[in-house]
DNA sequence: TTGAAAGCGCTAACAA
DNA sequence: TTGTTAGCGCTTTCAA
């Protein structure tokens, strides 16, 4: 493996002079820059990761908190994120987290405390206080995107405004039977928020919320299934229904089929997320483009160590998408 | 931050004593561990990570390489192989390769060559020579999932196989004219396996593939409705569609839908992959098990370093889950 | 603008 | 079984 000393001989330098002119600090003349670069080129020469972490406390790497890899939305944020991060030659250290206590106890107590990482994005993640303590504790640039656990700094979409919007859209088409699909202050933050939004804006146009109108769904397709086919049974069924995710839409989508329930004839559905599938779906959702999100996430770790300026605000935008599921009640 | 010497010290041992008893490297007695654990526990010590590798030249770190993270196939082989590795005590270097020539530069040439990683798992993924090349230079334990990169040990499941017992099943209901949505050889060697499979068991059906019943998409919805939509308008319409993959094979179904035709009354269709969505759209599948895939691209690495028992073949399972998408021909 | 040299925190000979 | 100690390959003072 070729070092930075053998790159100083080939160059003509000292090893300091390398560091500086391949890790641009300090001052290197333009001559000693072109000979270093000659010099690796020629080489092929790669800086050793560990090496250089040690010396100088910077690792060239972000982590990534995320709960189910295999879900949709994360997965999307995190594509978003990879593709900036990567762009500014930083690697992603992958955190997975489970259910399992011993598992995250492992994530939270060593991997995170490794010093492998020099800032760390944390997705959706409902945290337990001593994780978030943990978090906050390591003493590196956190930027959470969509949950706000309290003390970290957060990217977040006005859940409540887009829930608003969804709940207020049916409104408008002339829906007073509305149902909801999600999860109450049990499901955390983002859920709690949707509900408050959708409360909110029947509030607002004189409709009361019925309990019996919600239904807990944990943000799975089968969840959402259950819950619609549940709600769609009734003998008062509604003429709407407001999911806090695409997959539970998509869920209540094949629920009304199979109740022979036309859509939007029967009842309309509208979602969040703006899925990759609501389209072929005809789903009405409020798009919150999740690979932007990732993105400025990114943006914003990288803003907290100094590489960038930081970003504006932390608000994330959010855009109701129109399709066929949702039309005036018959 | 507490070091090493710190521990030493607290328990009365030397340096090297506690980073024995903390790799389980070389002879320690029961008394020194046991002090040494009681030190580190007050101390919450955790190592670091740069340090340990530079001295050592093992980083507890695997790296995975993933094309579209965003897509669930990816995504859940991720998300198995996260669970293995996270329980061993490994962590993940995620590392997103784009159609960006400059980002996989930067990948091959820098990220994969920074010593930050032990060992590399790589996700069907389409190399060039000189990437691939630059993979079997690294030096480390490369285990491929999917793609048998010329050189590369690969798990792969027996394309050929699958593709063979999805149109078996379609023949076996009695179809003739089965079309197949996928691609060639330009596709990469998946593809073009799933391809021969397909064709072969036409030829052993006595039945003369035809060219017009190959419709090329790239493992996208839209490409597969894309190509739905051209082979269903077709006069002379296949009873039978066979995609590459599950989200290829959703497309179709919408595909069908916008046509009012009927599946399976009109057209059968089968897909492969297992996704997590092909129940609720009643598709017969031939599910690949991609979590286990992960799991066992996991177990392999850590074999490779040393760290397991070799498991067994290198051939995985795969198993044809029949739905409501396919029937005898009308 | 450059170079010499002292670490960064750990591991692994080697000697005891 | 344990301790001493010389690195691992860089970065960063400090002095020139």
């Amino acid at each position: 493996m070729v070092g930075i000393a053998e790159v100083a001989r080939a160059a003509g330098v000292s090893t300091a002079t390398v560091s500086r002119a391949l890790s641009g600090r300090g001052q290197v003349s333009d001559a000693a820059r072109a000979k270093v670069q000659a010099a690796v080129d020629a080489l092929g020469y790669v800086m050793s990761a560990s090496a250089s972490s040690l010396a100088s406390g910077r690792t060239r790497n972000i982590g990534v908190l995320v709960p189910l890899l295999d879900k949709w939305f994360y997965a999307t944020v995190l594509s978003g994120i990879a593709d900036v991060l990567s762009r500014h030659g930083y690697d992603i250290a992958l955190y997975n987290l489970t259910d399992d206590p011993a598992q995250r106890a492992g994530v939270f107590d060593t991997s995170l405390r490794r010093s492998r990482i020099d800032g760390l994005i944390t997705l959706t993640v409902e945290l337990s206080d001593p994780e978030r303590d943990g978090i906050l504790a390591l003493g590196m640039p956190v930027v959470a995107v969509g949950a706000p656990n309290h003390g970290i700094p957060a990217l977040t979409v006005d859940d409540r405004a887009v829930a608003h919007a969804a709940t207020s859209h049916l409104i408008a088409l002339g829906h007073r039977e509305i149902a909801h699909i999600g999860s109450g202050r049990a499901g955390g933050e983002v859920p709690a928020r949707r509900r408050e939004g959708y409360e909110q804006a029947l509030h607002q146009a004189g409709i009361a919320p019925r309990a019996e109108l919600f239904a807990h769904a944990d943000f799975t397709i089968e969840a959402g299934h259950a819950a619609a086919l549940e709600l769609l049974r009734r003998t008062d069924r509604p003429t709407a229904l407001f999911a806090a995710s695409d997959e539970m839409a998509f869920g209540a989508l094949f629920a009304a089929r199979e109740l022979a329930l036309d859509v939007p004839g029967d009842v309309s559905v509208v979602g969040v997320d703006g899925h990759g599938m609501s389209g072929f779906f005809g789903l009405t959702t409020v798009d919150q483009f999740p690979q932007a999100q990732g993105e400025r996430a990114a943006h914003a770790v990288l803003a907290a160590l100094g590489l960038e300026a930081p970003a504006g605000a932390p608000e994330l935008p959010f855009e109701l998408v129109l399709r066929t599921s949702t039309a005036p009640p018959a």
